[in-house]
DNA sequence: ATTATATAGGGTTATTTTGCCACGTGTGCA
DNA sequence: TGCACACGTGGCAAAATAACCCTATATAAT
C-alpha cells in the first residue's frame, strides 16, 4: 500500500464508515424515498433529537447527504443515490451467512 | 424504527463497518483480482502481521471474504464479489466532494 | 527430532465513536 | 415583544475499535 493509497483508502474507508451505523443506514434508506426533515427522523429513531442531527451532520460531512433549510426545518436528501444499490450486496452478505449458520446445525 | 429493523440494520451495519477501514478495504479490493496468502498482505501492508490477520478474521466473520489452508498458508478469497461494484459509487462520492471542495475556492 | 515458518488468539493500551445533556441560534407565531 | 419550536454544538462518560506484543498451534524443512 503506497502513500498515495493510504491517502486514498482512508477518504473512501471515511465515506463507508458514515454508512456503518444502524441508525444512519435506516435514515439513508429512507431517503431513498424523498427528502425528510430532522424532526421527522427523531420521531422515528429511539434516539435524542441532537443525537440524530450529529448522524445526519456526519453523513452530510461524508458527502452522502445534502440539507436544506426550508422555515424552520432542515430536509436533508440523498446526494449519490447509487449507495442504495449497495444495499442488495449487503443483504446477500447476510443472507450467504444465514445460509452457513443453518447448513451448520444440521 | 421497529424492532424487527433494529435487528436488520445492526446486521447490515456489521457488514458494512467490516469495509470501513482502510486497510480492509484495500485487502478486499486486491482479493478482486485472485485470491492471496495472510503473508503476501502482510508484507503490502504497514501493519504488524497479527494485525493484518485479525482484519481478515473480521472481514470472514462478516461473511465477505473466505479463508482456505493449503500447507502452511491460508488463503483469503472474495467470497460476495458485488462488493466491488460498490466502489465506483464510494467514488462517485469523494469525486463529488471534491468538486465542491474546489469551487469553494473560485 | 529439532527448527523455522505461517497464522490465530489473548491481553493491554490508545484512539475513536457514540449518545446524552445542557445550551445557543434562528425562525415563525401570538 | 415574548414564546415555542426546530436544529446544531460543546462537553463529557461509556462503549467500541485498533494496533501492538507475546504466546500457542500446525505444518514443512533440515
Amino acid at each position: 500500500m503506497t502513500e498515495k493509497e493510504k491517502l486514498i483508502y482512508a477518504a473512501k474507508a471515511r465515506v463507508i464508515k458514515a454508512l456503518a451505523h444502524p441508525t444512519r443506514l435506516w435514515m439513508v434508506e429512507r431517503l431513498a424515498d424523498g427528502e425528510r426533515c430532522v424532526c421527522e427522523f427523531a420521531d422515528d429513531v429511539d434516539a435524542d433529537f441532537s443525537t440524530v442531527s450529529k448522524h445526519l451532520a456526519l453523513l452530510r460531512q461524508a458527502g452522502i447527504v445534502e440539507d436544506e433549510k426550508r422555515g424552520k426545518q432542515v430536509f436533508y436528501r440523498l446526494k449519490v443515490p447509487c449507495v442504495i444499490k449497495f444495499m442488495n450486496c449487503v443483504e446477500a452478505v447476510i443472507e450467504s451467512q444465514a445460509k452457513e449458520q443453518s447448513a451448520l446445525l444440521k
